[in-house]
RNA sequence: UGCCCGAUGGUGUAAUGGUAGCACGAACGACUCUGACUCGUUCUGUCUAGGUUCGAGUCCUAGUCGGGCAGCCA
């Protein structure tokens, strides 16, 4: 069975902040016929666990209140982005959410754009969602898979061209010839009124041929732009005539080469929101001084439908972690780390592949809250939440990282005792697997100490542990090669201390892992630490310098025989050390006519509350 | 220094004019065939100054500190 699809979510505490009150009393006023959200990234780069916050609370929110979340991309910058980068964020929405807000996925019918309608007499444009209910009606037809895709951006160029024009002859907006320095100059400062321009008195006439001519690609990129009129005295530099359309010859990655005029952002995304019949349009902090221009565009096309409203909340920002496409990117290309999905990184493709659940990042950024306060929140919230998630369902397994041989000498070669070990004893009824002790088996390094530190548990000279799931053994000999190395601890095993026997419930204050030496397997295991050494690495002045070097550590590993059986799909508990996953990418588990390659990740460590 | 936003233990958050609570963390202890899990005890907080009020973390004013905004990026 996979642990990985199957986690259940935790018990969430029915979250409450100001979005989820606004929505709640715009629900309770019945102001809208149905909750509709988005999450908009742009196609430039990798998801990360900060987009995770964003991707829980807009899923969360149209979970809540029996609505949809269209996943959109905001692909208005065709020289920025990538098809690469739709692909895996399309994967990796779907991921996150899987078994907790699939229903509420807005798609779209592939290749559809908006349609004409007409509204109270006035024209219009829409693009809902397929119903899910329709997708799974085509699913149970037995026809092929639903023809559906994610919204872009780019579907409604031929739509926001003609509310442009729109906005021309409402004298809104006029095609203007400053150089992008003049624009600059122009705009003036966040304490000095900025200049009108030139052009800005232009007729509607010659704009509305000036801004056709732009997009039959009579002008150069750079020339001209389309800018709305607004007030260039405005205090909030946004309003200053904000630029609504550049020049760009280039092809587009998904609207193809019909275009060479692209819209910006602030004019495009309200439009975006509002074709697909958005309600509530959540963003980060740095887009709150936007909203008027957000608001002024919509306002000023006279639409017929309730109009989207945008709301604003603090980004998340992690302890020892990078939370930023482009230093990403950075790392990527910069071969810090081998690629976007590197177990390091904390991209959701990354943390998936080190074996992190999507149950346990949607419990932490349940649990973190939505507020508008610039936070840090410390990587210990991250790791418990992945822990608790694993704790409870992963299974126990026993592996040696680092292995010493014991010789347990009142044990025949040859001979094996048959042992059982429980799976999870967290289950409310954990299953068993069989295990065998032979006369060779490999213990930690850890776990053996000549000279022991005070209050030391484990095997030292004439002392006794318990072998887990097996018996009590007692240390008689330490065998050292010429250079003084250990190569062999020879010990007493006390059979009657096993699980049935007389004395099974003797006990030695220790209780240590090991493995089989004639049953183990060898297998790669990736040892993986925080990819940086402080708790602010974007604060530093270089965060390249503050790369943790030691964050990864490649071992050669002694594992249970039973291991050999392990799917990707499985979590494990290595016990007394940590989670693993095998990697998904590196290992062979069918490899014709070879030995399977075994390589695991550690996720994460057990907590550690006996300090070094 | 123009505009906008914010401030509750070490960290993240709750309390919507009426007992400052939860989680993480830390310390100690119990339990333990995982030094895990679980359980128990303890620790630390309303930025400052005024005002309104019977009563203020909450409302008002001023200040302090922090964040954001001057891309033809999103």
């Amino acid at each position: 069975m996979s642990a990985a699809n199957t986690t259940p979510t935790p018990p969430a505490p029915a979250p409450s902040d100001f979005i989820r009150d606004i929505v709640a009393q715009h629900v309770a006023e019945q102001r809208y016929a149905k909750i509709v959200t988005r999450f908009p990234p742009e196609p430039n780069g990798y998801l990360h666990i900060g987009h995770a916050k964003s991707i829980c609370l807009n899923f969360g929110l149209a979970r809540e209140n029996r609505g949809q979340c269209n996943l959109r991309f905001d692909d208005t910058n065709p020289v920025k982005e990538d098809i690469e980068y739709v692909d895996s964020i399309t994967a990796d929405v779907q991921w996150l959410i899987a078994g907790w807000a699939d229903q509420c996925l807005g798609f779209k019918p592939k290749g559809a754009h908006p349609a004409a309608q007409t509204v109270d007499g006035k024209p219009d444009y829409f693009l809902p969602a397929i119903e899910p209910s329709a997708l799974s009606a085509q699913h149970s037809a037995g026809s092929a898979a639903p023809a559906a895709e994610p919204f872009f951006a780019s579907d409604y160029f031929e739509q926001l061209h003609n509310y442009a024009v729109e906005l021309i002859q409402r004298g809104k907006a006029y095609v203007c010839d400053l150089t992008p320095q003049e624009t600059d100059e122009y705009r003036g400062a966040p304490d000095k009124p900025g200049r009108e321009s030139p052009y800005r008195q232009r007729t509607v006439a010659e704009n509305l041929d000036l801004f056709a001519r732009m997009r039959a690609g009579e002008f150069p990129d750079g020339a001209r732009t389309l800018r709305a009129k607004i007030d260039m005295a405005a205090p909030n530099v946004w309003l200053r005539d904000p630029l609504l359309y550049r020049i760009r010859h280039v092809a587009h990655h998904h609207a193809g080469s019909g275009w060479c005029i692209y819209p910006l952002y602030d004019y495009a995304h309200c439009l975006s929101d509002y074709l697909e019949g958005i309600t509530h349009s959540v963003c980060t902090l740095e887009f709150e001084v936007h909203r008027p221009l957000y608001d002024w565009v919509l306002e000023n096309l006279g639409l017929p439908r309730p109009l989207p409203h945008q709301y604003e909340f603090a980004k998340l920002n992690l302890g020892y972690t990078i939370v930023s496409k482009r230093r990403l990117l950075q790392l990527v290309n910069e071969q810090v780390v081998t690629g976007w999905d590197d177990p390091r990184m904390p991209t959701l493709s990354g943390l998936r592949r080190r074996g992190i659940p999507a149950s346990a990042i949607r419990a932490f950024v349940t649990g973190l809250g939505v507020t508008k306060f610039d936070s840090v929140t410390e990587v210990a919230v991250f790791e418990n939440a992945v822990r608790n998630d694993l704790n409870a369902a992963a299974q126990r397994r026993l592996a040696v990282l680092r292995p010493v041989k014991v010789v347990l000498t009142n044990l025949p070669a040859g001979e094996t005792i048959a042992c059982t070990a429980t799976n999870n004893p967290q289950d409310e009824h954990p299953t068993t697997r069989p295990l065998a002790l032979t006369r060779e088996v490999f213990i930690e390094a850890d776990d053996f100490a000549e000279v022991p530190p005070p209050k030391y548990f484990r095997l030292k000279p004439g002392g006794e542990v318990r072998l887990k799931y097996a018996c009590i053994i007692k240390l008689d000999e330490i065998v050292k090669d010429a250079a003084g190395a250990v190569t062999e601890l020879r010990c007493t095993a006390q059979l009657d201390t096993r699980s049935g026997q007389p004395n099974a419930d003797k006990k030695v204050k220790g209780t240590i892992h090991w493995v089989s030496a004639t049953t183990c397997i060898d297998a790669e295991v990736r040892l993986y630490d925080r990819l940086f050494t402080v708790p602010e690495p974007a604060a530093t002045e270089d965060f390249l310098k503050v790369v943790n070097p030691h964050s990864l550590e490649v071992v050669t590993a002694k594992l249970e025989a039973s291991l050999a059986c392990a799917t990707a799909d499985d979590r494990f508990q290595f016990e007394r050390l940590g989670y693993f996953t095998l990697d998904p990418k590196d290992s062979q588990l069918s490899a014709p006519n070879a030995q399977p390659k075994l390589v695991f990740n550690r996720t994460i460590t057990l907590k550690d509350t006996w300090a070094k």
